[in-house]
DNA sequence: CTAGGGTTAG
């Protein structure tokens, strides 16, 4: 039993060689009985077909498909007439009633007051979990959800939830509508039964402020909420505001709110963690310190999440030596390694292509009887997949069924994105399709976004259309990232008059990608002399620049 | 509401 834990002397001689031979791996049967991972069929398989119900007649999908023609994008974006037809296979039970509501929003995404008068014709009975899915599916427009939103509550017989109330103001904040998010806020305080207006609401606005870079409104957000709305401000809503300002890099003013309140709301450990994570992240390492040596007079003492905080730091420094040195610290304090701390170190030795190391720190939890989790899977898959070891993460991923441990939606985004980087497409749809399958595993939209670009990539338009007519049916919805995703993936094979499309369909949700990406297509329209839509283009991002300029800062970096 | 991922560039 090694007393110490030494990163760097971690792996014995026998253990480097058990490494190198890949015998800690789980042996190949498993492998050739899985589905998932099958030899890839050269066959076009019937789940491709269902995903294309609306043409039965389609032929090879996962091959180049130039000739295809690109149908009105509205309706493949956020509405399901894809290319008209019958409707795909209904999994949900209220799919029916939300895809008349998508119908209706697409048709309408002028302003929300519209899209209320829009509405009016629609006949669809409300109930919570419609309101929930709606602003799921359209929660980067807030027009239409916000449009959607005030028609349901006109509508007799219908309240709307706290939870409702909660997820659009989330939708509103994501949005950076903060005016409309604010007067959301007070409308729960006037309009409904007192209490509606709770922690978790206050903690999205918070959360959406802080992500704005709005840090000092956040802080007031809190400190004005108990006066104003009633929730109390506890140490609960400090930790929920320190830990959204130190996500969103301000340590400065987390700090100032822990000093300012200190008298007044008596901290908890999570405090002292949540302060240490936050000076670590910004590699002000005295000042954490500081705030562990104040935790320690008090009656709480470091823990292995205040240890791994600082393990996490030294791993992004590569100062793998004061790494081992906080986990010596640690095992004198009495704190053993979780699993999150044995992820990060294998994940910082992974990338600092020292994978022998990394998978050493695999072995060495198994022996300290830690147990892997799916994050720590995910990790390992990735590091596989990134040095070349394709197979072997995905026999990782193969194993973890056998190992009890359930894949969650990480492990297979991790496996997905691997998959395409290997050029194994059809594999990368298979287990988009097996996901399907599986408990608290939807989709999301970092599971769509590499499919995606490898759609761009390879031209394979038909397939790209399926891909987001899924993506609606399962309520992600599309965001300005995904938009730069393709426009930029769609300019650079050439396919310009595709990537005009969705560049509008953009602006026109209010949604202006970055300059570059403005100029990349704009030069894209001139080199192929289509001066027309050049201008066009534009003019449409000059229009949209004058609007939303007076009223919000610049769109998110994301 | 305490610590772990990855995405993006020719």
């Amino acid at each position: 039993m090694l007393s110490k834990l030494r990163i760097g002397k971690l792996v014995s001689c026998s253990l480097r060689r058990r490494i190198c031979e890949r015998r800690f791996l789980v042996t190949s049967n498993a492998f050739s009985e899985s589905t998932v991972v099958a030899a890839e069929s050269p066959e076009l398989p019937s789940w491709i077909k269902d995903f294309l119900s609306n043409k039965p007649s389609s032929s090879n999908l996962v091959t180049d498909d130039e000739d295809f023609v690109i149908p009105s994008l509205a309706g493949w974006v956020e509405g399901q007439k894809f290319s008209g037809g019958e409707e795909v296979n209904v999994t949900k039970k209220p799919m029916e009633d939300i895809d008349k509501v998508c119908e209706f929003l697409n048709k309408k995404d002028a302003s929300h007051w519209e899209v209320v008068k829009e509405l009016s014709g629609c006949d669809v009975e409300v109930s919570e979990s419609l309101v929930l899915q709606v602003l799921r599916r359209f929660s980067n427009g807030w027009n239409q959800s916000y449009g959607f939103f005030i028609w349901a509550k006109s509508q007799t017989g219908y309240v709307h939830s706290g939870k409702s109330y909660n997820a659009m103001v989330d939708v509103l904040g994501k949005c950076r509508n903060f005016d409309l998010m604010w007067e959301l806020v007070n409308e729960m305080m006037k309009c409904q039964e007192c209490g509606i207006v709770t922690l978790d609401t206050m903690s999205k606005v918070m959360r959406r402020l802080a992500k704005s870079g709005k840090y000092s409104e956040a802080v007031d957000a809190f400190l004005e909420m108990e006066k104003s709305y009633g929730v109390k401000t506890d140490v609960n809503g400090m930790n929920s505001l320190m830990d959204a300002l130190v996500k969103e890099n301000s340590i400065e003013h987390a700090h100032e709110v822990f000093l300012k309140l200190f008298d007044i709301i008596k901290p908890d450990s999570r405090t002292f963690n949540i302060l240490i994570h936050g000076f670590c992240k910004a590699r002000k390492f005295d000042d954490a310190r500081t705030i562990m040596d104040l935790m320690k007079v008090t009656e709480f003492s470091p823990d292995v999440v205040t240890y791994t905080s600082f393990v996490e730091a030294y791993c992004r420094e590569g100062d793998f030596r004061r790494v081992n040195e906080i986990l010596e610290e640690m095992r004198e304090n009495g704190s053993k390694p979780n699993v999150v701390t044995y992820t990060i170190v294998m994940h910082s030795l992974g990338k600092s292509r020292q994978v022998a190391e990394a998978l050493g720190v695999y072995e060495k939890m198994k022996e300290d009887g830690c147990v892997p989790d799916a994050k720590f899977y995910s990790s390992l898959i990735h590091i596989l997949s990134k040095t070349g070891r394709f197979k072997d993460a995905a026999e990782i991923f193969e194993d973890m069924t056998k190992q009890r441990v359930p894949r969650d939606v990480l492990v297979y985004n991790t496996m997905i994105s691997a998959a395409v980087h290997h050029s194994r497409d059809e594999m990368a749809l298979r287990l988009l399709k097996k996901m399907e399958e599986e408990e608290s595993c939807s989709p999301n939209i970092e599971t769509y976004a590499p499919l995606l670009k490898m759609c761009c990539q390879k031209k394979k338009m038909k397939l790209l259309g399926v891909l987001l007519h899924h993506m609606v049916k399962n309520d992600v919805s599309i965001d300005v990232a995904t938009y730069i995703l393709l426009i930029r993936g769609l300019c650079m094979s050439g396919k310009v008059e595709e990537a005009c499309l969705f560049f509008e369909e953009a602006v026109r949700k209010g949604m202006v990608p970055r300059d570059s990406t403005c100029k990349m297509l704009v030069e894209e329209l001139e080199k192929k002399g289509m001066a027309e839509t050049k201008f066009k283009i534009q003019s449409l991002v000059q229009s949209k620049v004058m609007t939303t300029k007076s009223e919000s800062p610049p769109l998110p970096v994301t």
